[in-house]
DNA sequence: CTGGGCACATACCCTGAAGGTATGTCGCTG
DNA sequence: CAGCGACATACCTTCAGGGTATGTGCCCAG
């Protein structure tokens, strides 16, 4: 049997784009020999893939097709994971953060790593949540870094920090003077959002905060990806971040304290467990010091799946 | 990015074998090959997965080789359920059944399919527990017939017999001549059984069941593979069988019925989720119904999991 | 009904990666 | 320290996978 992973990706490309023309030219190869890789495909497995003219999957080939993508990501973690145990072997961590925390608490906390444990050195590299999460999964990352962060399976969580939400408007907004607002003063005002794909957990956390005091807004969805792009929008309508995000990345904003009594943003270090990492131990160690010496939060409770 | 599943079984075989000659050999190829290959996944993934003379895993390649294990059993699960998938469009089932059943049970239950269901093809496949399981847990088989045989993941069972044990002599035995014995009057004869891996949720119950009586046995488990060459060894000692197995495998010998109050064998019909396959839903159904026809079971309770 | 265009199939060629053979070198052992 | 076993190196060979040219069936416009 020669079955392979390229021609599960063949199969899967067929099938997202809806004809072998288009995936040939996704796969960068010509479409004649993509046909006949499938064709020599279906006549192993004995099976119809597809039916062709018009191009369709057939029943089998949906049920291959989403073995195959479990095929594939399978082998993606079998190099990530493999990458991983020859990094860890050298004390180095791979550090994944969300935009929100790229200008202030990841660099004190890569700072703070830094002067208590010179010898670790670390790989900081940036993405939106979905991409740390699967990082944290697969084996790419040891750690990541962000607010709302949810917690993979085999990992841990350690809250950094708790903080308030502001509202945040442009500066020649009628509230700009106030100091402080109720959600439902801003009733009938846009309420600008980033893309839920780009942080879904912290999307919903966020909506979900907003619509406990019982008010609902019209949500604006940005369709231009960064955080930069997305926090220039602010002309009209209004935002809500967690504050220090508001002081840092819109400083020209005015921002408004909530009246109402919202649950806070939590910070969260997500990492893999630390067993035979003496690396990773000592970035949990350094954030667990960060978070007390800031006054990031009370002293309190981390959150489940912490590690005590 | 090359990575292959053949790398992954190349790394495999190297790693089982414990050495590249050897690994090359059970791979069918030659040594320099096989080096060579291991080398160029080695730099492309940065990581040394052997240490050489001798060889040796290291901890990267140990991690390596686990994740490649799955990744080949995702590879593998690909084919079998596209090719269920495509069956069961076609009213085929693969039916997997247990060497002891397929003498009495299986047959029975067959002939039964064929008479109600005609329709139906089946195509029918003897192996051992392990591999029934896999079949089942892969999309390979799409129902199993077995005694003490698990239920994995997914699948569905329903017990269709519930018999006692019996203990088997030879006919020479001292007590061939008794009807029946406690297990207590066998202390210190050899107890003949199966090897583990053939069957182990069958061999560790009977086991049980025996030392549930208090007494424990020296057991010997016969290295040799094959039911009937398990089933000639018995010149001295003794064998534990559900009765139905010693009177169709081992007419010659003496059956002696126990006094001893065991727990019953269960013959289950162990099966894939029946949604969208209607010949699968008959052979349960036919199954059922063989069961009470034949007042192998009280007509009672079907096991958890079962199908209501 | 018909002609044209799009998309997949067929035919044939070509390149490179995977495998083979011959031989070198390291390291263990007696 | 000599000999052998096991992995590395060098170089050759083969064929699977990819490319180009072209055929063919299906759908739609007019």
């Amino acid at each position: 049997m020669s079955l392979d992973l390229r021609l599960m990706r063949y199969v899967i490309a067929v099938a997202e784009t809806g004809g072998f023309q288009a995936a040939a030219e996704r796969l960068h190869i010509a479409q004649p020999p993509l046909s006949r890789q499938i064709r020599q495909l279906e006549g192993e497995l004995g099976v119809a893939l597809f039916e062709r003219r018009p191009t369709r999957l057939t029943g089998a080939g949906q049920v291959f097709v989403d073995a195959a993508r479990e095929t594939l990501a399978a082998a993606e973690r079998t190099v990530a994971v493999t990458r991983r145990a020859a990094r860890t072997a050298t004390g180095t961590l791979r550090v994944g953060y969300g935009p929100t925390t790229a200008h202030s608490e990841m660099p004190l906390l890569l700072a703070a790593l830094a002067e208590a444990h010179p010898e670790v050195t670390v790989e900081a590299v940036e993405s939106w949540d979905p991409g740390l999460v699967d990082g944290l999964r697969t084996g790419g990352l040891d750690a990541a870094l962000g607010r709302h962060l949810p917690t993979p399976r085999d990992c841990r969580a350690l809250t950094l920090r708790a903080e308030e939400y502001v509202a945040v408007v442009h500066a020649g907004h009628r509230y700009a003077g106030r100091g402080a607002v109720a959600l439902r003063d801003l009733r009938g005002e846009t309420f600008r959002f980033l893309a839920r794909d780009l942080a879904p957990d912290y999307h919903d956390a966020v909506l979900a905060a907003a619509r406990s005091t019982g008010e609902d807004f019209a949500v604006w969805h940005n369709p231009v990806p960064g955080l930069r792009n997305h926090l220039g929008v602010l002309t009209d309508g209004f935002m809500l971040l967690p504050r220090s995000v508001a002081e840092h990345l819109l400083p020209a904003a005015a921002r408004l304290t909530l009246t109402d009594p919202l649950p806070p943003v939590p910070l969260r270090l997500v990492h893999r467990g630390a067993r035979d990492a003496p690396a990773l131990a000592a970035l949990v160690r350094t954030a667990r010091a960060l978070s007390a010496a800031e006054g990031w939060t009370a002293g309190t409770s981390p959150d489940a799946g912490s590690d005590a």
